[in-house]
DNA sequence: GCGCAGCCATGACATTTGTCATCACTGCTG
DNA sequence: CAGCAGTGATGACAAATGTCATGGCTGCGC
């Protein structure tokens, strides 16, 4: 092979950013050639680089998460190995992760030196999630919700009362009750604001 | 003076607390003396080692948060100096923390040689608060809700209904609804559970 | 001491929400 | 085609919630 490995680092928070960036650079195989601190930019960082590897994180400003810039990069760059990492790690969001392709996924809780060991993996082709993630994944299962029933659950998610809703959704305010109501039943939970806070912990919504 | 500044480092993101420290380790002036994962540990790492300057993460495990462990460290070890490194800054909690007696108050949106220039400032006895959450707490003001009003506001955060949190409040459950009725008023909110966000957004809970 | 703010409670009332039964329509699948 | 799941709606009823008035109690400052 030809070179080191080229990363590209996304994270909206400078201090951590700049410090992994530097902790990596101290691996000899590895070799940061773009940073960003938002979705778009990472996008836009991509293009203009081409790296090997991107490692996203999953809360990003600027309307595009790690997510949605993997997906973004699976078709645009397909080239392009994706992961991300993130601070708190909801079983939804891992499952939503593999979807767009992403390769890695882990939390931030890991050492830089895993860190590298983990890019060089997933650059050679391997896959890799944090094993603990993973099992809260499984456990967690799939979401039992319809479509409907997590788009109402979402637009209620804000505490708006059902009229405002309703009115979001372009449904009436007795269906509007009868999916928050299902929903509800469906994560066993006292009331919608509780089933929010279920479907938020689990990354169902 | 004798030697180099002391720090302590706690942040339970093991790639964050790892990555700043070695950042950190290139200023000649400045010792990783100690890190942690938690605030129990945080506090007893700092009685073991002492350090001179305290950089604490705001949200960390085991139920004592960063200003928790700096409000622990002013009574018992007045020496050190601390400071609260975070990933979103509430101008409540910055409220908080200069009341724990916390000198220095930064997002981690900063730069690893801006966090020394503050450790090696607020070490020699300076203050410092990120210039845009100042600006912010100063917007937000304070807070307009008695202790009760936020005591109640707190219990019903994750969607209880009032029976339970008249219960968990030993209070009747007119009088919860009484004051859930006049913290959404203050807050000019439609419904208790729009007025908890607001609180939280301004850090008031 | 008087007024005021906060604390705690009760009762009454309208509104909102949760729950259920029921219906119609669609698209998919065995 | 018959069955089923999902979508969208209505009506009815009970329960929870929001709002207001009212009262008593405490402690604080003028």
């Amino acid at each position: 092979m030809s070179g080191r490995i080229r990363v590209l680092l996304a994270d909206d928070e400078h201090l951590i950013r700049g410090a992994v960036a530097a902790l990596l650079s101290y691996e000899d195989d590895l070799l940061v050639v773009a940073e960003a601190a938002s979705g778009p930019e990472a996008l836009a960082m991509a293009r203009a680089h081409r790296p090997d590897v991107a490692v996203l994180d999953l809360q990003m400003p600027g309307g595009m998460d790690g997510v949605a810039v993997a997906a973004a990069l699976r078709s645009e760059l397909p080239v392009c190995r994706t992961m991300i990492v993130t601070s708190h790690g909801r079983p939804g969001h891992l499952k939503r992760a593999l979807v767009a392709g992403v390769r890695g996924f882990v939390p931030k809780t890991v050492s830089a030196q895993r860190l590298a060991e983990i890019i060089r993996s997933v650059h050679a082709g391997g896959r890799y999630v944090d094993p603990e993630l993973a099992a809260d994944a499984i456990s967690a299962g799939d979401s039992p919700l319809t479509a409907r029933e997590a788009e109402v659950l979402e637009l209620a998610a804000d505490g708006a009362p059902i009229a405002e809703v309703a009115r979001r959704a372009s449904l009436s305010p007795g269906t509007v009750r009868n999916y928050l109501s299902s929903a509800t039943a469906k994560l066993s939970a006292d009331n919608r604001h509780t089933a929010v806070r279920i479907a938020r912990e689990r990354g169902w919504v």
